[in-house]
DNA sequence: TCTTAAATATGACGAATATCATGTTTTTCG
DNA sequence: CGAAAAACATGATATTCGTCATATTTAAGA
């Protein structure tokens, strides 16, 4: 559903979002482990994302990155539009470009609602929503 | 959201379905062109699908591909499944092997009750079904 | 029976994605 | 100021997925 990048970054950020700070900073490195995924990599998304102010991040001897207010404010959606780009989501799911809510593809009906309140939900809540129900018992973010 | 393949498959046997019978067999090559893919490709996928009992074929001349009864009453799910393979669409948004319903990834409550309304309806749809709407003009198959 | 037309089976090639490696810049600290 | 630690930038390699090519099998028709 989505890519393998997407959800190192998604992961990436909400594990940032629950355990760093501007004071506990939290090397790409330090990552791997948690996300299970290879360092490198990680490192090259989070600059990605840092580079559109998704995250926050600082260079040199005790740097790192974190989320400051504004990266918390952001969405999931976004970082899926950083990553895998724009309209990976949006399209048709046949790829049918002459099609539309007017026109609808045969699956169109099957998914379209589920679909745009998947976009919705994705689009309307926060990062800091996310943790905090993470914080609450709602929901979890394993190891 | 759908690999590729799974949407030319899709799309193939939509249009089997539509245009093809016992007595009006359709070729891999005549499909090329209303799916907008390319012939050899389209033929491995439905040659993989007729294995699975999915499509119907003749091998000779004025063979070719076509659906019958039984075919009809298969389901996109299905189809997406021999593809794709089991779990692709399954699985936990961000791959999360401790987590399910009960002990919820961050994104699960975001979008969990979509994606399970997405599966039932893909599983509870039949190909008929769903040329049935194309027919009534409910939902279109552009070439 | 022989030719031909189609699916089938298998594998080679190419492109996109994921992963890794190297060097450069910035910042802290002695 | 100089050394080290981190992000940053760029590109190389590997793996997966999509595409293409070739040879084999099956069935229809002359
Ligand atoms: S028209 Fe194809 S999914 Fe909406
Ligand atoms: S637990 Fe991750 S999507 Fe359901």
């Amino acid at each position: 559903m989505f890519s393998r990048s997407s959800k190192y970054a998604i992961k990436g950020v909400l594990y940032l979002a629950l355990h760093a700070s501007v004071e506990n900073k939290i090397q790409a490195k330090d990552l791997s482990a948690p996300i299970n995924a290879p360092a490198p990599y990680i490192a090259k998304l989070l600059q990605e994302l840092a580079r559109h102010n998704m995250v926050s991040s600082v260079k040199g001897p005790h740097g790192g990155f974190y989320l400051d207010e504004v990266n918390l404010q952001m969405n999931i959606m976004q970082i899926i539009e950083i990553i895998d780009g724009e309209d990976k989501f949006r399209s048709c799911l046949l790829s049918l470009e002459q099609c539309n809510s007017e026109n609808p593809c045969p699956l169109h009906n099957l998914v379209g609602d589920q679909k745009l309140g998947v976009i919705h939900n994705l689009e309307n809540t926060t990062i800091k929503e996310l943790v905090a129900d993470v914080k609450q018992g709602n929901s979890i973010l394993p190891l």
